[in-house]
DNA sequence: AAGACGAAAGTGGTTGA
DNA sequence: TCAACAACTTTCGTCTT
């Protein structure tokens, strides 16, 4: 039986997300996965005797881009028939084994590196595991269209990392990867444009509802306001006052505005630092905000009782 | 005294010629 | 390739609670 959660064990925050395409159930303040590789384990066939078995298995172990080969590496050998062959054919085995070293080295070796490195900030921002095999996938890309030459190894996972979490909508700041990987925020928006735009990866703007329910939580807001904050969010968007601002600017601002109306007040530079923005932009996106939505009588009166 | 507010100058990135 | 431009930051002074 499947045993449900309501909570999430490290935060105890309540938005646990279940993603079933990919398996997971994420707490989306902390980003902690609950319970991961929830897959359909049930057969679409049945065997009766090992004939019928070895007849309808066809996996083997699964396949994962976070081992420089996949699982999947092959070796010209070192021993066995190749000692039975002679001369001119055994020189070619040798050639070849040769071969195999020197191409796979130079990128293995560069995968091996990086992939431990991006395991270890993946693990240091707590992010999925879905987000960890992504960002390997895409720096298994760059690694083999040369894009990793001229950059450092760092930074590029660390832009991996940036544009994985992007995609699987559980972003983190650039702030928040500089700190982790201890590459500079510039350097990373760098490499990760340019990754992204060699590899043809598309990513939508990033939505200012997803970093909601993390800062919330980080400002140790109720669900009330938090929810609230998600409301003005939606009013902010018909309004028009989201295109071309930064999100993460929206999201504080529409906290702060939330927190204000909910008698939950949070000073802005409070909601500045967790966002990872200034007051000022605070400030002005909550000017607009109110000037918009027209929000300040609810304030007045809130401010009055 | 701390927080909120606003103005002005500076920064890095995008865009259009 | 360069300049104009918008968004955001930094800094600093003033006002409010």
């Amino acid at each position: 039986m499947v045993k449900y959660i309501k909570k999430c064990p490290e935060c105890g925050g309540i938005n646990l997300i279940l993603n079933k395409e990919k398996g997971e159930i994420i707490c989306k303040d902390c980003g902690l996965v609950i319970e991961e590789k929830m897959i359909d384990f049930s057969q679409e066939w049945r065997e009766f005797d090992s004939d019928q078995a070895a007849k309808r298995r066809r996996v083997g172990a699964p396949m994962t881009y976070t081992k420089y080969d996949r699982g999947l590496g092959t070796d010209v050998g070192q021993r066995g028939d190749i000692f039975q062959l002679k001369g001119k054919e055994r020189n070619k085995f040798f050639r070849l084994r040769k071969w195999q070293y020197r191409i796979s080295t130079a990128i293995e070796r560069n995968l091996k590196l990086a992939l431990a490195e991006l395991k270890r900030v993946a693990s240091y921002l707590k992010l999925p595991k879905s987000v960890e095999e992504e960002s390997a996938r895409i720096y298994t890309m760059a690694v083999q269209r040369g894009l990793v030459r001229g950059r450092s190894m760092e930074s590029v996972v660390a832009g991996a990392l940036y544009a994985a979490c992007r995609r699987h909508e559980v972003p983190r700041t650039l702030d928040e990867l500089s700190e982790a990987s201890g590459i500079d925020k510039k350097e990373i928006g760098r490499t990760y444009r340019f990754v992204t735009r060699e590899l043809g990866i598309r990513i939508l703007p990033s939505n200012p509802v997803d970093y909601i329910p993390r800062f919330a939580s980080a400002l140790k807001l109720n669900a009330e306001t938090q929810s609230k904050a998600v409301e003005i969010l939606e009013q902010a968007e018909e309004n028009e006052l989201t295109s071309g601002r930064g999100p993460t600017g929206i999201a504080a601002a529409s906290l702060y505005v939330a927190a204000l109306i909910n008698n939950e007040k949070r000073t802005q530079r409070e909601v500045a630092d967790i966002a990872g923005v200034t007051e000022v932009t605070i400030r002005n996106r909550y000017k607009e905000l109110l000037k918009k939505l027209n929000l300040k009588d609810k304030i007045k009166k809130k401010v009055k009782k």
